[in-house]
Formats: C-alpha cells, structure tokens, sequence
DNA sequence: AATAATGTGGC
DNA sequence: GCCACA
DNA sequence: TATT
C-alpha cells in the first residue's frame, strides 16, 4: 500500500490537541468547510456541542458569538475564544503564531458599577462639572465609597518595592510582598469575570520566568537602566498571557518584546530553574547597596551610585554623611516609616480630618483624597490630597494657612516641599505641599502630598493626581497623538517649536470641567477611578 | 545608530 | 541634571 | 533590550 498521501487526520499536526467550537455565523460556508477540514488534517477535534472539552472557540466577530453562545457559559470559559482570523495567519505562515492578537472580547457595556448608582434625583449630568458633583454628593450623604476592592497585590504607587526583600543584611523594612509583576495573579476566575471580558488568565504557567524577570525589573530600574527594564516589563506582560507552559523556545520564537537575549535567558530558566546574571546581580554589593540607598526618598539611581563610590555601604554609613540634603536626611529618619503602607480605613479618617480642618480655614473648600485610595486600593503608599474651591477664587493663599493649622494640631509633621503660586498666578496658580503627617495619636510618619488647583483647571489635576502613572502616561501619549500637550493643569495645542522646552506651552489651554470631558476629548475609555489601576 | 514610557516643578 | 509625583 |  502506497502511504497515505492526505491523512483524515494527524496527531502530530501543529493543531494536535486543540478542541475546537466553530461559530459558523459570518463566515462563508465555503471558507467554513475548508477550515473545518484543516483543523482536522492538522490534528485538532471539531467539538459539535459548546462542551467543557473545549479549548478554542473560534468566531468572526463578538456579535457573531453572543448569537451563538450565552455569556453566561462564556463567562465560565476557561480556554480562549479566537478570531478565525488567526487560524488563517496560522495556516498562512505554517506555525502556530501567538494567540494574544486575536483574542476576542466582549465590550463590557457597563453592567454592574457598584458605585455611581447612588444618584436618584441628579440627572443634570450634562453640564455637570466634576466639582459640582462633589459638592452635591457632600450635602447628601458622606458616606464614601461602599467599593468594592479585590485587587490584593498594593503594587501601586507610593513606595517603590525593595529590590531585594528579606535577604538583605544591611536593613529591610516590613514590605512582605513578594515583589513584580504578574506572579500573584489571583485564579479569580469567576469571582467577577462576569460578562465584562473572556480574556482568560491562566495561572502562573511560566511563573518560574516572570518571577525572575520582574526581579530584573526592579533591578534595572534601581539602577538608572530604564529602558532595559521597561524591557523585561514589557516581556513579562507577553509571556504572562500564553495559554501553555513554555517547554521549548520555539514556542516563542515570534512574540513580539521577546528577542534575543529574552530567549537565551528564557532557555536557561527552563533548563536550571534559575538565571545566572540574576544571581549575579543578588549578591553584588554594589547593586545591592545602590538598590538600598535608591529606596531613600530623594536618593535616586545616580545620587545612590555616588554614595556608593563615596564607600558608603548601609543606611548607617548615610546616616553619618553630613553632605545629604534636608529631605534625604528625613527619608533616612522615617525609611521605615515610608516603607510602611496606610490601610484604606484610616486613609479615609485622615481625610476626614482634613476635610473638616479645611471647612474651618476655608468655608466651601473641596478636598479629597486621590492617588491609590481614590483607585479604591486597599492600602495605600502614601495620602494624595486634591483641593479646590468652587467660588474659583477663594482657593488662593489657602495652602499656607491650612498647613499651619495642620501643624498646630501635630496633623503635619515634617516638611519636604512647599511651593505657592496662587497669589502670583505663576506656575497655573497651583500650590503644592509635600511632607509627613500622622495619624492622630500615632508617631508613625506617612508621606502626604497636599496640591491645590484653581477651579477651572481642577479637573487636569483630579486626572493627573488621581493617576496611576501608567494612565497618566497614556492619556498624555494620545494627546500626543491628537497634537496636544496634556499635564495637570490643562490641554494645550502642541507647540511648533522643536517641541522640547519645557514650560513652554504655546498657547491656553482647553477648558474642561470634568474628568469625562478629558478622556472622551482624547478618544480615550472614560475610565472609574477603581479602573484606573492599570 | 536611533528610538522607545509623560510632563512638570523643586532643588 | 536628579528626583519626585500621578 | 527590542525594534527598525
Ligand atoms: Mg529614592
Ligand atoms: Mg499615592
């Protein structure tokens, strides 16, 4: 017998152990055929019942899929629903190419805010200013925010994580957290997945990678090399979303972030379970030392290297060195207060203070916390503190007074920066604080950050101070992108000239009253604060 | 060899 | 130019 | 470090 020339169906093809559920709506019955009988020639099983063996659902597009399959299943899916599209590129290049383009998604059309729904009588939205908005939820009720919080890993701002966490001789303050990216990814995988996204996140197949490189993050960024380790960041974020466990670099050969050194390093992780150049870096004193001084605040990468090659060696030999300036010599004093996280509850007491302290100095001023906790995190890094007042106006001169109560009542503590403007207008009127403050009753200093806004331009503050970074980051990139120029004082058309100088912007900006006005100028998803953990 | 993840103020 | 902030 |  002559061997067969088209097997019916082949174990070892490069789709072998692929379960499939076609959704035939959308698609050409021809074109449907023809890949049907691909799959099979090339080794995966056509499922003809949305069954559990499933592992790939394959659909022209997302209406196509709702048609066919109820969200409720999809919710509860565990493999990954795809594009036919990718089938096709496969099929094209002769590979199995990385499914992360082609994962298909459910636009989430909103259905369970927990928050917002508190707002029966108020429908004058449309010439709402965020402002507004507080002012009328402050007169109703002040209970704040009934969140819910899941997100367990305080990854956020705040302190930046130790670069080394336990093994450290010198000093360690009390972060537990194991630090990086992706590997506490939570199985949550049908707490509230609901019909908001079939994204699928498996659990930490390929952690023994990630975890390293998230080391390597840490690491470069301590050390000034941040582009390297923006790098592993932007690896980690690829290899987290593979479906499988990586056995061979061929499975990576075509991701994109991953070059060549990425699968050199992978390849050694797989083989030895660990990385030479990572062990290398663990146990040089110098990067060792200079992660450490970098965690003081006002010690950076360059000034930590100095010290270093000064011979300072621990956070005592700083502590002798007479040459740090003020604000290093009180991140040295507080180290370990800082590295200290604020649990939400009594972020929001303090906030309460402030708030009432603020009605005292200033009747009808607006302060709120933002940062971390308007995020709705669980703890927080440090007390982000937005002010304004409605009369657009009055806010002027505020900072100073309501500092100097604040120290009266031993609320502030220490102070770190203090800038104003207001009075003169420069610098977009905007006064800024930054320093310690305590809980009442407690020495324990926490870093808190006071700014005032003028009202009209209240809501670029909101937004940049509300954060977090990597949104700020974005926002600013596709104003960018639309010729703008985005900061925490306003939207302004981009400047002709070279672009580069800083402070100059041109001419005045945009005037929006509310975060949702930025975003939806920008072309941007108008994000909830506890959506803005990105 | 250039570019990439922002823009700003204090110091 | 360094450092901080989101 | 990855990409162009
Ligand atoms: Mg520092
Ligand atoms: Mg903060």
């Amino acid at each position: 017998m002559a061997p067969k020339k088209k097997p019916e169906s082949d174990p070892h093809g490069m789709f072998s152990g692929m379960v499939v559920f076609l959704v035939p709506k959308g698609v050409q019955s021809r074109r449907f055929q023809i890949w049907k009988e691909r799959l099979v020639q090339m080794g995966a099983v056509i499922e003809e019942r949305f069954s559990k063996r499933v592992t790939h659902v394959f659909a022209m597009h997302s209406d196509a899929l709702l048609q066919q399959l109820d969200r409720e299943r999809l919710s509860r899916f565990k493999g990954r629903v795809l594009l036919y599209q990718w089938l096709e590129d496969c099929l094209k290049s002769g590979e199995i190419l990385s499914e992360d383009m082609y994962l298909l998604k459910l636009d989430s059309q909103g259905e369970h805010i927990p928050e917002k729904s508190l707002d029966p009588g108020l429908t004058n939205q449309r010439t709402s200013s965020d402002l507004q908005q507080l002012l009328n939820k402050k007169s109703k009720l002040s209970t704040e925010d009934t969140k819910i919080v899941k997100n367990e890993s305080h990854d956020d701002d705040g302190k930046e994580k130790a670069v080394f966490s336990s093994t450290s001789t010198i000093s360690s303050h009390g972060e537990v957290d194991s630090l990086s990216y992706g590997n506490t990814r939570q199985q949550h995988l049908d707490a509230e997945n609901e019909a908001s996204s079939l994204s699928y996140h498996p659990p930490d197949l390929n952690k023994n990678i990630t975890e390293i490189f998230g080391k390597l993050v840490n690491i470069y960024r301590a050390l000034g090399d941040d582009r390297r380790s923006f790098s592993y960041h932007k690896a980690i974020a690829v290899i987290e979303k593979l479906p499988f466990k990586i056995e061979s670099t061929d499975q990576i050969n075509n991701l994109p972030s991953i070059g060549k050194s990425m699968k050199d390093h992978v390849q050694e992780i797989m083989t030895t379970g660990k990385l030479s150049k990572l062990e290398h870096f663990e146990t040089d004193e110098k990067v060792r030392t200079i992660s450490l001084f970098g965690e003081v605040w006002g010690i950076g990468p360059s000034t930590a290297l100095k010290l270093y090659e000064k011979g300072h060696r621990s956070l005592d030999d700083l502590r002798n060195d007479d040459s740090l300036t003020n604000a290093q010599k009180l991140g040295l004093k507080y180290f370990d207060d800082i590295g200290q996280r604020i649990p939400r509850h009594e972020a929001q007491e303090m906030e309460h203070i402030l708030q009432k302290v603020g009605e005292d100095v200033l009747p009808g001023v607006v302060i709120i916390c933002g940062g971390s906790y308007r995020r709705g995190k669980a703890t927080c890094g440090d007390i982000d503190i937005i002010i304004t007042h409605p009369d657009g106006k009055s806010h002027k001169g505020f900072l100073p007074k309501f500092v100097k109560h604040l120290k009266d009542m031993n609320f502030l503590r220490e102070d770190l920066i203090f800038s104003s403007h207001s009075e003169e207008a420069t610098d977009s009127g905007v006064d800024t604080y930054f320093g310690f403050c305590t809980y009442p009753g407690r020495e324990l200093r926490h870093r808190i950050d006071l700014k005032v806004y003028p009202r009209d331009i209240y809501a670029f503050g909101l937004v940049a101070w509300t954060g977090n970074d990597v949104l700020n980051r974005r926002l600013r990139l596709q104003a960018e992108s639309k010729g703008f120029r985005l900061d925490d004082t306003g939207l302004f058309p981009a400047t002709q000239g070279s672009g580069g100088k800083r402070g100059a912007k041109g001419s005045a900006s945009l005037k929006f009253n509310t975060e949702k006005e930025i975003f939806d100028f920008l072309d941007f998803p108008c994000l909830e604060p506890h959506e803005r953990n990105l």
